[in-house]
DNA sequence: TGTGAACCTGCAAT
DNA sequence: AATTGCAGGTTCA
C-alpha cells in the first residue's frame, strides 16, 4: 500500500444557500465525485484526494496525499509550520473549483426578480454552484454524456481514470486516480480498449479528440479558450452582446472542430470548464423546460434545430444576462429525476412508541421510533399566462351570456 | 437550413 | 422472459 499522508479536517465558513455540495455534485456537472462513509464526498484532484463534508455553517475539507518525503513522519513540532502552505493551497483550490467568489444568494434574487418561473422552482435547489472544472476533464466527460445517463457516464469516466490516470491512493479500498492527460489517450489501442470498457461509439470520439488536442493543436490551446475576465458582481455594468461575448463565441466555435463535440457538448465545456457564464447548453431537459415554461416548441421553433438551439440560448441570455448558464443549471437540476422526490413529497415525521412485551403483558423494553414518511403530493400546475387568458376569456363570455338573459 | 437514421450500453417499464 | 423506451447528442447522408 502506498504511503499516504492524511491532513486534519479544516473548515471554510459557507452557508447551504451559498453552496450545497449534495446538489452541486449530483446534478451532472462532474462525474467523478464519490460519496463515501455516508456523508463524505471524495474526488482526486490535482495530485491529491480531496474529501468534503458540509453542515449548515461550514464546508469541512481534508486532503490525502502521496507522501513523497522519506522517512514518512517528520516530528510534529516541525510539521505544524510546514502544513500551512498546503492548507492555503487547498483552500484556494476549493474556492476556485466551487467558484465561490460570486454572491449566490444575490444572483438567485436577481434571477427571481426577472423570471417568475425561476422564482417558483429555485427555492428547493439553492446552493447550486457552477464548477470551474479542468477543461480537458469537462470535455471528455461531456463527450461521454451523449445519448447517455449520469450513472453510466460516471462509470465510464471512472474506468477511464482507472486505466489511464495516475493512481494517487486508496481510501477505504477505493482507488483514486487523477484524470488522464490528453497525451495518455493517444496510443494506437485506445479506441478498441475503450470499446471493451463499454464506451460504445464514444470510444472513437475520445481517441480522436485526444489526438487532436495532444498532437494537432498547439500547446495550451484548450486553456487559451478560457474566460480571463474577473467576475463582476454588478449586473448592469455593460449589456451582454447578442449571442454572448466574443471569447465565448470563439471558444464554442473552436470546440466544434473536435470529434463528438456538437453545440451542446461545446456549451457544457464553455460553461463548466472554460468559465463562460453565458453559455447555455440545451439538452433534452432544457428543451422540455423551454417548451413547458418559456413557450418554445411552436411556429418557427418547432423542433430543436441549430437555429432553435441558438434561439433558446439567446432567450435565456436576454432573461438572465451574463450568468444565464448558471441560472439555467438551477432549472436543469430542478428537472432531474435524481431530485424528483424534492418536488413530489413532503416529509412527515411520525413518532411511535414501540413496546416489547412478554406473553403476560410485562413490558421488557420500550423505545421511541421516529419514522419518516415520504408522502406523494399532487403537484398542482399553476396556470400559465396563456391558460389564464383562456380562463379570463371564458368567464367574460359567460358574463356576457348572463347579461343577455 | 432542415430532417431522419444510425450509433453503444444498460436499466426500468411493459 | 423478451421487447421497448430512454438516458444532459453527434454524425452522416
Amino acid at each position: 500500500m502506498a504511503n499516504l499522508r492524511v491532513s486534519e479536517w479544516r473548515k471554510l465558513p459557507v452557508s447551504l444557500a451559498e453552496l450545497c455540495i449534495d446538489t452541486t455534485l449530483r446534478c451532472g456537472q462532474s462525474f467523478r465525485w464519490k460519496k463515501l462513509r455516508g456523508d463524505e464526498w471524495t474526488c482526486a484532484l490535482h495530485g491529491r484526494i480531496l474529501s468534503l463534508k458540509q453542515d449548515s455553517t461550514h464546508l469541512h475539507y481534508r486532503t490525502t496525499r502521496p507522501n513523497l518525503s522519506y522517512p514518512p513522519s517528520p516530528p510534529s513540532s516541525a510539521r505544524s509550520s510546514a502544513v500551512e502552505p498546503e492548507d492555503e493551497e487547498t483552500k484556494a483550490l476549493l474556492k476556485h473549483y466551487f467558484n465561490l467568489t460570486p454572491d449566490l444568494t444575490a444572483l438567485y434574487e436577481q434571477w427571481s426578480l426577472v423570471d417568475s418561473n425561476f422564482k417558483k422552482r429555485a427555492p428547493k435547489f439553492t446552493g447550486v454552484r457552477i464548477l470551474k472544472q479542468d477543461a480537458w476533464e469537462a470535455l471528455v466527460g461531456f463527450i461521454c454524456s451523449s445519448n447517455n445517463n449520469i450513472i453510466r457516464i460516471s462509470q465510464m469516466v471512472h474506468n477511464l481514470c482507472l486505466h489511464y490516470g495516475p493512481l494517487i491512493g486508496h481510501i477505504d479500498d477505493h482507488a483514486f486516480h487523477d484524470f488522464p492527460t490528453p497525451e495518455s489517450l493517444t496510443g494506437p489501442g485506445v479506441e478498441s480498449h475503450l470499446r471493451e470498457l463499454g464506451f460504445g461509439y464514444r470510444a472513437g470520439y475520445i481517441a480522436k479528440t485526444a489526438k487532436m488536442v495532444a498532437k494537432e493543436k498547439p500547446e495550451g490551446w484548450l486553456q487559451s479558450l478560457c474566460n480571463t475576465e474577473p467576475y463582476d458582481s454588478n449586473p448592469d455594468q455593460k449589456p451582454l452582446p447578442e449571442g454572448g461575448r466574443e471569447g465565448y463565441r470563439k471558444a464554442h466555435e473552436e470546440l466544434l472542430q473536435l470529434q463528438g463535440v456538437g453545440p451542446k457538448v461545446a456549451d457544457c465545456v464553455c460553461l463548466m470548464g472554460l468559465g463562460w457564464g453565458e453559455s447555455v447548453p440545451v439538452d433534452t431537459h432544457v428543451w422540455q423546460i423551454a417548451q413547458r415554461d418559456y413557450k418554445f416548441g411552436k411556429g418557427k421553433n418547432k423542433s430543436l434545430t441549430k437555429a432553435t438551439y441558438d434561439a433558446v440560448g439567446d432567450h435565456f441570455r436576454h432573461l438572465w444576462g451574463k450568468e444565464a448558464g448558471w441560472a439555467h443549471s438551477v432549472l436543469f437540476a430542478a428537472d432531474l429525476k435524481t431530485f424528483s422526490e424534492r418536488l413530489s413529497t413532503k416529509v412527515e415525521v411520525d413518532v411511535d412508541e414501540v413496546k416489547i412485551k412478554q406473553e403476560d403483558g410485562t413490558v421488557l423494553d420500550s423505545k421511541v421510533v421516529v419514522k419518516r414518511q415520504y408522502i406523494k403530493e399532487e403537484v398542482k400546475e399553476e396556470p400559465d399566462d396563456e391558460k389564464l387568458a383562456i380562463i379570463t376569456e371564458t368567464s367574460r363570455s359567460q358574463r356576457a351570456k348572463r347579461r343577455r338573459l
